[in-house]
RNA sequence: GGUCCGGUGGUGAAACUGGUAUACACGAGGGACUUAAAAUCCCUUGCCGCAAGGCGUGUGAGUUCGAUUCUCACCCGGACCACCA
């Protein structure tokens, strides 16, 4: 017999795969039959194949073989999120072009991710650099433009001067640095491109209900969007100039004034029950009352210094150093509407201008962030809700700070009303007096779209000679992004400078007319290139209405938890948007969704060049073969999972297949398998179906080395037997498997077998043993018949030597059987 | 600081809805084959103990006939968020 060469044996049924077009999408499928299997976009970088890569391809891969086998039609392709950063800074720094060095990565991948043999229908191939495929991006803007979604606006935002562009909340890192080059994040104002995703908040968090996906990824993004239900209230405004009595009149007018007039602030509050306690107020220094105001604000100078101080902080300046900073505006103040008090207005950085209405009323005595601030600039602090359990505040003359539920005291109209109450009563009467209303604040903001940038798509939009807005007919889509850029960032969009972008334009459009120089930012693509897998070479339409409805949604999605904030909020969003505009019939894209975990250097830590710890998946393959490390990425250990790779882990799955591979010796027809060998057998399909279902991969090919321990021992084999294992091991080892199949006598592809049945009644074991527990502790075990009686295992338990020397003549006081598992006995 | 996830042999990890803890694999030790090595095959392998037996799933308690699994407190590690009013 030939000994088992993955090298050959792979070639040859890859090429085989391809000429027989085995893994086409399947063209008469119905709903009940499809099953749209979606492995993560990559991104295709310079470096290659990352053997994480090939983790989510082989999971989806084999799910994929298995699916069909039992009768599912399955779509499963693969694309590239080839815009983005990465490759214009390579661009910069060698001058090669980011289409050729993209090109390049994208080949480079193609032909590493085919080298595992994944049953991916190829001519759904997709890349989101092309301009067939970007017309769609930018359709996609202009519907978003359309239906009032996409506006443009002047506001601080995440400047990255490595790499002159603006970026996302979501591409800030937690440390407030770039999350492409590590350079710290500034603030910069900006007029810029957004989506408003926060439309939607309210269905991204309540739809969450609907999903299959791990807990932890909706508790995670319903953080991010993080509602909280509280109040609106308007507080007055007076100058020093006005007496208390003109203010009383202001007040009573003001009430029914905007929340941006000039004589008011208005605030939102989760605790509107503490607004007796308001002992003054803090505005951010962004705040557009400050410059509204200037004249009446007598101290300005120092007023405007702190603001230009502010504008310096970056964010991480602003996380790391949290003292609580904050300059009074003299010469106003606001009156606290619950109880008429003049109180005094600061500015501070400690309040956010990008949340609620970026002022806040401060109750010093129940929020610790004001409690700190009253502190340091010796402020009034008036405790209005009372502790259920008195704790040991009563000794301290010191004041506390306590923001927990309680009673309501000093607070008139509230007064012993319990928190929950007392927000009620004082929601109630900000509504009769026209005060403020109840209120539901987000915490998600809306998404910054627009790059000064060159390699993404360009966002669809052309300015008159008088700088008014037009968006581009979609009959002229796409805009075509130019070749002629230098790519040396300037801060200023790389598409000004281009000629032939700008080229025709004035004459196509109108004397003075010019193209939008930004383009979208790269998360666009990918939110909706899962539609376009179902259609990819449509050019009426992002996709047919009828794949549509056939393929939509997707049945099963893996993919990085560092996407729970972004690609997967904004794809939802994406298909909320077409849904409402009757695109589609669902509004949900991604009905299951798992996430593969980090697969890190044999020395446990992340892979790195720096570390010298990287594996590189074509490495493995030339050494060891593409089934061999398919299974064992699945065999190291929970797909879900971190793990460490382990070079001797890979060889040890490498000599399981090739005593698979050697059991082609000890084919016997005419041997009759024992009993005990069907048994195994049919638990081991039972287990290896259950487990692959569940995507439970390592304890279904542990279960299939046991069989293999089993059958070593019998020495022989019969050929329908080793058909039976060489089927569930396909999803894994495709090319050995078919090898295998071919030897067997068999004609077609084993991929076009049916998934083999299990007998429940062959799987049962006959004899099972029982466990002999006296009080909790082993002490004997019984081989017994699988259909032994309560009172037979009883009697049989108590009867046994060894439970009789331990029970020392007592009699046993309580006697509990579980079926097939033990008898307790309790003395 | 908040939220969430996890902690089981020398290592990666199993254990279904509370029921014989450590399946499977790696590593290690021993043996067979070989002039030798590699490869392969067989045996042993949680800890203490000659044994009977005892102890063992981060620590301490609790519920239970019985807890890796449930409850509470704590310790450690990781991830995410981070002044969100």
């Amino acid at each position: 017999m030939k000994s088992y060469d993955p090298k050959k044996i792979e070639k040859k049924w890859q090429k085989r795969w391809e000429k027989e077009k085995l893994f086409a999408t399947p063209s008469e499928t119905t709903r009940e039959d499809k099953y749209y299997i979606l492995p993560q976009l990559p991104y295709p970088s310079g470096s290659g194949l990352h053997v994480g890569h090939a983790e989510v391809y082989a999971a989806c891969d084999i799910y994929a073989r298995y699916k069909r086998m039992t009768g599912k039609k399955v779509l499963q392709v693969i694309g590239w999120d080839a815009f983005g950063l990465p490759a214009e800074n390579y661009a910069i720094k060698t001058n090669v072009h980011p289409r050729k060095s993209t090109d390049q990565a994208i080949d480079m991948f193609r032909r590493q991710i085919q080298l595992l043999g994944v049953s991916v229908d190829w001519s759904r191939e997709v890349g989101s650099h092309n301009p067939d495929y970007y017309k769609w991006t930018q359709w996609f803007f202009l519907l978003f433009y359309k239906r009032g979604l996409a506006y443009r606006k002047k506001q601080a935002v995440n400047w990255c001067d490595s790499c002159k562009t603006v970026l996302a909340n979501e591409q800030v890192t937690g440390d407030g640095k770039c999350e492409r080059c590590d350079t710290v994040v500034e603030q910069k104002e900006m007029e810029q491109w957004y989506l408003k995703i926060t439309d939607y908040a309210d269905r991204l968090l309540e739809d969450l209900d609907k999903l299959d996906w791990p807990e932890e990824t909706k508790k995670r993004q319903k953080d991010w969007i993080g509602r909280s239900e509280g109040a609106e209230v308007q507080f007055t405004v007076i100058a020093r100039s006005e007496t208390t009595k003109q203010s009383r009149g202001i007040a009573a007018s003001s009430a029914s004034q905007s929340p941006r007039d000039d004589n008011s602030i208005t605030v939102f509050t989760t605790r509107p029950d503490t607004l007796f306690g308001s002992s003054f107020m803090v505005l951010a220094p962004e705040h557009l009352l400050v410059q509204n105001l200037k004249n009446k604000i007598e101290n300005w100078k120092e007023v405007e210094q702190y603001i230009e101080q502010t504008k310096l902080k970056t964010d991480l300046d602003r996380q790391t150093q949290k003292e609580k900073t904050g300059v009074e505006l003299k010469g106003i103040k606001a009156i606290n509407p619950a109880n008429q008090k003049e109180i005094s207005i600061f500015i501070a950085d400690y309040v956010l201008a990008t949340y609620g209405f970026g002022a806040i009323m401060a109750v010093p005595a129940h929020d610790e962030r004001d409690f700190e601030f009253a502190q340091k600039n010796d402020l009034p602090i008036t405790q209005v809700v009372s502790p259920v359990i008195p704790s040991e505040a009563e000794g301290s003359l010191r004041p506390m700070c306590f923001t927990g539920e309680g009673v309501a005291i000093n607070s008139d109209f509230i007064n012993g009303l319990t928190t929950e109450k007392a927000i009620e009563k004082m929601n109630e009467w900000l509504e009769e007096e026209n005060i403020g209303k109840r209120k539901i604040q987000y915490r998600l903001r809306d998404w910054s779209i627009s790059r000064q940038r060159f390699w993404g798509a360009p966002i669809p939009v052309l300015y008159d000679e008088k700088g008014e807005l037009h968006p581009i007919p979609e009959e002229d889509l796409p805009v075509i992004l130019p070749d002629d850029v230098d790519f040396k960032p300037t801060g200023e969009s790389p598409l000004n400078y281009s000629k032939s972008f700008n080229k025709g334009v004035e004459k196509k459009y109108g004397q003075g007319w010019r193209r939008e120089p930004d383009t979208l930012d790269t998360f666009m693509c990918s939110s909706w290139y899962y539609f376009r897998y179902l259609d990819p070479h449509n050019d009426k339409a992002f996709a047919s209405p009828d794949a549509l409805k056939t393929w939509m949604p997707v049945d099963f999605y893996l993919g990085g938890p560092e996407h729970v904030n972004s690609h997967l909020l904004y794809s939802r969003f994406f298909t909320k948007v077409l849904f409402d505009a009757g695109y589609i019939n669902f509004d949900e894209p991604f009905l299951v969704h798992r996430h593969q975990g980090m697969i890190l250097g044999e020395d446990n830590h992340k892979m790195s060049k720096r570390w010298g710890n990287a594996v590189n998946p074509t490495d493995v393959i030339n050494e060891f073969g593409a089934d061999t490390l398919r299974a064992y990425e699945m065999f190291m250990g929970p797909l879900e999972a971190d793990k460490p790779w382990d070079t001797n882990g890979v060889k040890g799955v490498r000599r399981f297949l090739e005593r698979v591979w050697h059991l082609q010796e000890k084919i016997s027809v005419a041997h009759v398998m024992p009993e005990k060998m069907t048994r195994i057998m049919h638990q081991t399909i039972k287990k290896a179906t259950h487990n692959i279902e569940s995507m439970r991969f390592n304890t279904a090919i542990a279960k299939m080395m046991e069989l293999i321990n089993e059958i070593s021992k019998e020495n022989k084999i019969t050929p329908e037997y080793y058909g039976l294992l060489i089927l569930i091991l396909s999803p894994f080892a495709p090319h050995m498997c078919e090898e295998i199949w071919q030897t067997l006598g068999h004609k077609k592809s084993l991929a076009l077998e049916a998934w083999p049945e299990y007998s429940e009644e062959l799987a049962k074991d006959s004899e099972i043993t029982l466990a002999v527990q006296i009080n909790g502790k082993l002490r004997d075990t019984l081989e017994v018949s699988a259909d032994i009686t309560e009172t037979e295992a009883k009697d049989m338990a108590v009867a046994s030597e060894k439970v009789k020397k331990w029970l020392e003549g007592k009699e046993p006081k309580k006697v509990i059987y579980v079926k097939g598992k033990l008898v307790s006995i309790v003395v």
